[in-house]
DNA sequence: CGGCATCCACATGGATACTG
DNA sequence: CAGTATCCATGTGGATGCCG
C-alpha cells in the first residue's frame, strides 16, 4: 500500500500532523501516561513531573479536541481522562519515541 | 531489556527528548528528505514545501548540534548535507508519523 | 548557490494566586 | 479534587532584503 508520506501541498505533510500532535512539550507525556491507564486531573499531573495546572488544562483541552483522550465525569463527580481508539493507536509511535530518546539521550 | 520510558527527573524524560526534536516545525521533514538523499541547502529548501531560509538555517544548525546531520563541502564548493547514523537511526520512526498523519490527518 | 541580517507576530509555557 | 485567571518571558517561525 502506498502512504503519501511526502508533503501534498504548502504547509501540509502527513509527518507534519503527526509532528505538530506529539510536539507539543507535554502532550506525549501525558498520552504516556494515559497509555497506562485512565486518570483524574490532579493525579495526571503528579504523574507528569513538572506540567502546570494552566499548561495540563491546556493540553487536555487540545488532545480533546483532536479526539486522542476523551473526558468523563463518573457517578462520584470524579473526572477521568482516558484515551480514545486514535489515542491508543499512538502507543507504539509513543513508546518508539520512549525508546529512541532512552538510547540517544546522551548523544544530542 | 527494561528502558526507561518514564520521567526519571524534573523536566527530564526519554520521550521528551524525542519530542522537542521531532517537534520542531520543519525537523522531521528535513530528516524525511534527507532519508531520500543528501541534498544541497536550495535543494532542501525546494523540497521542504514553505521553509524560510532563515528557519531552514535555523533547523539545520540545530540539527547538527545534535549530531543529527552533517555538513560537507565537496570539492567543488557545492554543500551537502546528510543523515548521520544517529539520524538514519529516525527513519523507522519518521515513517511512523508519516504513516499515522496520513491514516489520522481527517481525525483531528 | 548558500546563506545572513532584521524585524515582527504569535505560540507556547512557567509562576502565582484563587475558586467552588 | 478540578480546575480558572493573570501576567510575563521566551520560543518559534514568517517576510523581506541583501551578499559573496
Amino acid at each position: 500500500m502506498e502512504l503519501p508520506t511526502w508533503c501534498e501541498a504548502e504547509d501540509w505533510c502527513p509527518i507534519t500532523v503527526t509532528s505538530q500532535l506529539l510536539g507539543r512539550k507535554w502532550h506525549p507525556v501525558i498520552i504516556h501516561r494515559l497509555l497506562q491507564k485512565p486518570m483524574g486531573f490532579n493525579e495526571l499531573k503528579r504523574e507528569s513531573n513538572g506540567i502546570s495546572a494552566k499548561v495540563l488544562t491546556e493540553s487536555l483541552e487540545d488532545l480533546r479536541k483532536k479526539k486522542i483522550i476523551e473526558r468523563s465525569e463518573m457517578d462520584d463527580n470524579a473526572v477521568r481522562y482516558n484515551l480514545t481508539d486514535t489515542g491508543k493507536s499512538l502507543e507504539p509511535l509513543i513508546n518508539s519515541m520512549a525508546e529512541w530518546g532512552a538510547e540517544n539521550a546522551d548523544k544530542l
